[in-house]
DNA sequence: CCGATGACTGTTTTT
DNA sequence: CAGTCATCGG
């Protein structure tokens, strides 16, 4: 036990130790979040205050809920058994399937993830034929989501004026669909949790009187329903409630976009009553520089609640900032800088390269393959979402459960088996008269489509009725043969990746079959012969993208996006594309909140770096197929200059219509030198009229300073296309317009 | 009905 | 640029 509380400081000792009353532990980055959490748990237990069975720990991610297991595993002599840990979205799928039937729904409901939901409102529309230009599909999921996350259904959603009443409409038909296919997206996990609980009252006295603790991490991050579902589950049943303690970070709440409310901390304190607010302000990770600069940007926020993080560990290396003409420069010169670090006896593990976007990886992966460099891309396209892992997954949904239209939809003519889009229609069109799934359609249908359709039916049968017996991968084996999915493979050219990929899936039901036998075998006594380990293999494929990335271990240089590395840290840190435009990103740059929210993304880039913080900006960058001249991000602006040190000579930068500039505007450093490694400015640009060039820095006199982006025409007639940053876009006349070089 | 070809269009971040 | 979508000729 004194082990357990041993170099503790006085604040996390105090927040691991509580009584058991309502706390809100607000946690900077690195300041010990994870180790106070966990180390609570353990403590909680090993006191003898609480059986694991009376814990709720709730993670962001499925990879923070292994490593909280993980390391629960090690600080207690009992297996965490009993203990539920998992995401929102693990939890409420755990709990719909131990009581499907009070939710509505069968044993074996299928799981839609974002894309397959997209897929299904597609077909919806089509189904409807409403016109998609008016309602367009995405526009639509995120108006559902949105509902179901405000906890609206349908028939409680305000709609005064006709789009939103059609849209209303729309979400009505869309609930018929899945609940008549059994498919369940992910904010219906939640609302479908959610209402459980509220309307089930044995069900809700049961889970509120086991939990006696509930401990929920990344509480900034969690959307307006989440709260309401911990308070359902919190609230105060026959014993009392749970104690609920909520771990967070305000500086450090980055999915806004996808409904989460930083205003559930000031909520939860409010309505809690809570008497414990603790500050874990000490940062163990990083340098004083780097945090001083993170500390510095995150203060142009506000409406903050404040919080100032320092360390012990001193000044450390200044930041490094580096300016490249081309975003292919800018990569060369990441790769030439990390060979660099790895000569110094760096291992690459500990050098990340962050970004804010995907896209941005492209470049950066180019360089480092052709330079040899092992590197491993985290988030992308994730294994459970390529192509032909989710058409296996179809078949194998199809034979857990032959409702699911989306899986029917998706390879019923792949690969190809002679039925076109004409069969299709008129399967869709009985089954709408039927008010059937399309599986349970086909035998109502006659003549040519009838046959083919007869055929594909007959092959799903048979997958069901053979493969009863056979083990999870020897099942998903059969499937892939029978399916006609490997043979399809092997004959398609580029097709020997997909092939190792499918190899993969296999790999992954071995995995999974092998964890859950180790894990829980007490957890749910599985029924056999009802497919219910493929059940939640489905499900598994849906909550977890999966990580089935490079080789975990190897030694190899980390590439993610800035919204990926919440929670890591490293050694040495690569900031690339800080660019306004990119990074803060062009649409949340008008909005108060948006620009805010970016900042904080870049407050949580910054204090990833234990040692080595590089920045970086490129003058060129190539997006959407077309060279873009961005100006440097105002979050390098608001860096203190002390700080910072310039591996080039820093440009001058066109001006901000003044929303930001703190920070003195000053760019140089005294240690700023110029850098050896300058090349020649290259030539890259046309000459314009008046000695300008694309790309040059000009002042004008209403708009103020801004980067020459484009050019067109000649002579008297030449037009250039300058980005005045918050002045916005201007096509200028030369012979008119008065532009200055800056 | 199938596959190929070309136009178009869009991208922030993810459980 | 790259993935999706529509159109066209077999």
């Amino acid at each position: 036990m004194s082990q357990l509380l041993a170099n503790l400081n006085p604040e996390q000792l105090q927040a691991v130790t509580l009584p058991p009353q309502h706390a809100l532990i607000l946690a900077g980055a690195g300041s010990g979040k994870t180790r106070v959490l966990t180390t609570r748990i353990a403590w909680l237990i090993q006191s003898g205050q609480v059986d694991p069975s009376g814990i709720l720990a709730v993670t962001f991610t499925n990879k923070a809920a292994k490593e909280m297991l993980a390391r629960l595993g090690a600080m207690l002599p009992i297996s965490p058994r009993g203990m539920w840990v998992g995401t929102f979205h693990g939890l409420c799928n755990r709990l719909l399937r131990a009581h499907h039937r009070d939710a509505g729904l069968p044993q074996l409901f299928q799981i839609l993830d974002s894309a397959d939901q997209l897929a299904a409102i597609k077909r919806l529309l089509k189904t409807l034929n409403v016109d998609d230009e008016k309602f367009p599909p995405r526009e639509l999921q995120h108006f559902i989501n949105g509902q179901k996350e405000a906890g609206n259904r349908p028939h409680a959603v305000e709609a005064w004026d006709d789009f939103t009443k059609q849209r209303v409409q729309l979400y009505q038909e869309y609930e018929a669909q899945c609940q008549r296919e059994s498919v369940v997206d992910f904010a219906e996990l939640l609302l479908r949790t959610y209402e459980l609980l509220e309307r089930n009252e044995p069900i809700r006295r049961h889970y509120q009187r086991r939990f006696r603790h509930i401990l929920v991490d990344e509480f900034q991050d969690t959307n307006r329903l989440q709260y309401r579902w911990l308070k359902l589950l919190a609230a105060d049943g026959a014993e009392g409630g749970a104690a609920l303690l909520c771990v967070g970070d305000d500086d450090q709440s980055i999915y806004r976009f996808r409904g989460a409310e930083v205003g559930n901390m000031r909520d939860f304190e409010r309505e809690f009553q809570v008497k414990n607010v603790i500050r874990l302000e000490q940062n163990y990770r990083s340098y004083s520089n780097i945090l001083d600069a993170a500390n510095a940007i995150i203060r142009f926020n506000t409406h903050r609640l404040g919080k100032n993080l320092w360390t012990d560990q001193g000044a450390g290396e200044p930041i490094r900032i580096f300016e490249a003409y081309a975003d292919s420069d800018e990569a060369r010169w990441i790769v030439e800088e990390i060979q660099g670090l790895v000569r110094d006896g760096r291992s690459r593990a500990e050098i990340a390269l962050l970004y804010r976007s995907n896209a941005q990886s492209r470049v950066l992966e180019h360089r480092l393959f052709s330079a040899g460099i092992p590197y491993r891309v985290y988030g992308g396209l994730r294994f459970f979402e390529r192509q032909e892992i989710k058409h296996a997954l179809a078949y194998l949904r199809l034979i857990a459960n032959p409702d699911d239209d989306t899986a029917f939809a998706r390879v019923v003519n792949f690969p190809t088996r002679g039925i076109g889009a004409r069969s299709i229609e008129v399967l869709q069109d009985a089954a709408r008269t039927y008010n059937t799934s399309l599986y349970a359609t086909v035998p109502h249908l006659t003549g040519k489509a009838g046959t083919a359709l007869g055929q594909f039916l007959r092959m799903i049968e048979d997958l069901r009725r053979d493969t009863g017996p056979l083990t999870l991968p020897e099942l998903i084996d059969h499937v892939l043969d029978r399916s006609g999915l490997r043979d399809h493979y092997k004959s398609e050219k580029e097709g020997s990746e997909r092939l190792e990929n499918l190899d993969e899936l296999l790999n992954a039901a071995a995995n999974f079959v092998a964890e859950q036998q180790a894990g829980a075998p007490g957890a749910d006594p599985a029924d056999p012969g009802e497919h219910r380990q493929l059940a939640d293999f489905l499900a598994h494929a849906s909550l977890e993208a999966g990580d089935h990335q490079a080789d975990q271990g190897a030694d190899a240089v980390q590439l993610m996006t800035v919204h990926s590395s919440k929670g890591l840290e490293f050694d040495v840190v690569f900031l690339s594309g800080l660019e306004e435009g990119l990074f803060p990103h062009e649409n949340s740059i008008l909005e108060a909140e948006g620009l805010e929210e970016e900042r904080r993304l870049m407050y949580v880039a910054v204090t990833r770096a234990r040692e080595r913080l590089y920045l970086s900006f490129a003058q060129s960058r190539m997006l959407h197929g077309q060279t873009r001249y961005n100006l440097r991000s105002r979050f390098l602006e608001e860096i203190p200059a002390g700080l910072t040190k310039w591996l080039s000579p820093p440009s001058p930068r066109a001006a901000l219509g003044g929303a930001t500039g703190g920070a003195g505007g000053a760019y140089f450093t005294s240690s700023a030198k110029p850098a050896a490694t300058q090349r020649e400015p290259r030539p890259a640009f046309a000459s314009l009229p008046g000695g300008l060039r694309i790309g040059q820095n000009v002042s004008h006199a209403k708009f103020g300073q801004g980067v020459i982006v484009a050019a067109e025409g000649g002579g008297s007639d030449a037009r250039v296309q300058v980005n005045f940053g918050s002045a916005g876009m201007k096509w200028l006349l030369l012979a008119v317009a008065k532009l200055d070089p800056a």
